[in-house]
DNA sequence: GGATTTAGTTAGCTATGCTAATTACTTGCA
DNA sequence: TGCAAGTAATTAGCATAGCTAACTAAATCC
């Protein structure tokens, strides 16, 4: 496969894993916006709403709107700030962390089942090509952003 | 590395790229549907309204105004069906092909760039794990859908 | 203690997705 | 042949998610 090749599909092949994973994410009832805020809460621990835009890469109204969206499906909730009276600390409810950890392992457990159908080599190819991008994506594109 | 972590980074490195080639097609001043539904019309011809709906997983009214939109800014147009007086023919127009094109090497050359960075071995991990996640995907899902 | 900065919200715009309903044409059949 | 049923596209109207600009309230700085 030239180099060519193998950046096209690569591209290709990116775009049709996620379409395919999000099916399964739908089914916990959340948008994709919604689940990926809720994940960062639930591993990530309360935050203010600033950083929890700045770690999804949105602007804050638009995470207001999500956190908004999470805490009347009682997923998340807001709490004051005790040292800074401006500030809100958002922290996922028991339940929000219960329906993400379910959809999580549901997400696994798919792409798991997924891999079954992969030859030892085949997985191996596939931990390093992980490693490989992982590596290769490390920096944000040179110096801008 | 096992195999759910495996799956797990699989799910975080294919976010992760797509986020990044996304700032190149935004270069385009195409967002990704537009830029997407247009390729389709590119590289696969002139289609129908349901058909572009239909290749890109998107209902007509959702696909009518790409349309629209792609019609304004010059680069697709509609065209009458001679044997079929309620269709439409879609078809790209010279300067959206040129557009599109270019755009395409755009990404084709960041890409083909950050994979200078992989030694042989790793580029031929990658190869194989496309190969693979292609023969993985290829079923939509068991039996439904 | 007043000016500036910072955290969050509100208001309002655009884009993308959907469903339901409409229009116009084609097809099928009695 | 002519009308019923089906099909292609559009229109209307709703929700979500992104943005900027403008505002409120609190903290910080001099």
């Amino acid at each position: 496969m030239s180099k060519d090749d193998l950046a096209q599909q690569l591209h290709s092949v990116a775009i049709h894993l996620l379409r395919r994973l999000r099916r399964t994410d739908d089914q916990m009832g959340l948008s994709g916006p919604r689940a990926s805020a809720l994940s960062v809460l639930v591993f990530g621990g309360p935050t203010s709403l600033a950083q929890l835009a700045k770690a999804e890469q949105v602007k804050p109204p638009t995470m207001a709107r999500l956190v908004d969206a999470l805490e009347q499906a009682g997923l998340a909730r807001r709490e004051a700030d005790k040292t800074d009276l401006r500030a809100v600390r958002i922290r996922a409810t028991p339940r929000g962390r219960k329906l993400l950890l379910e959809g999580r392992a549901r997400r696994l457990r798919q792409l798991t089942q997924m891999l079954e159908g992969a030859t030892s080599a085949e997985q191996a190819a596939l931990a390093t090509a992980v490693s490989t991008l992982q590596r290769l994506l490390q920096p944000p594109t040179p110096p801008k952003d």
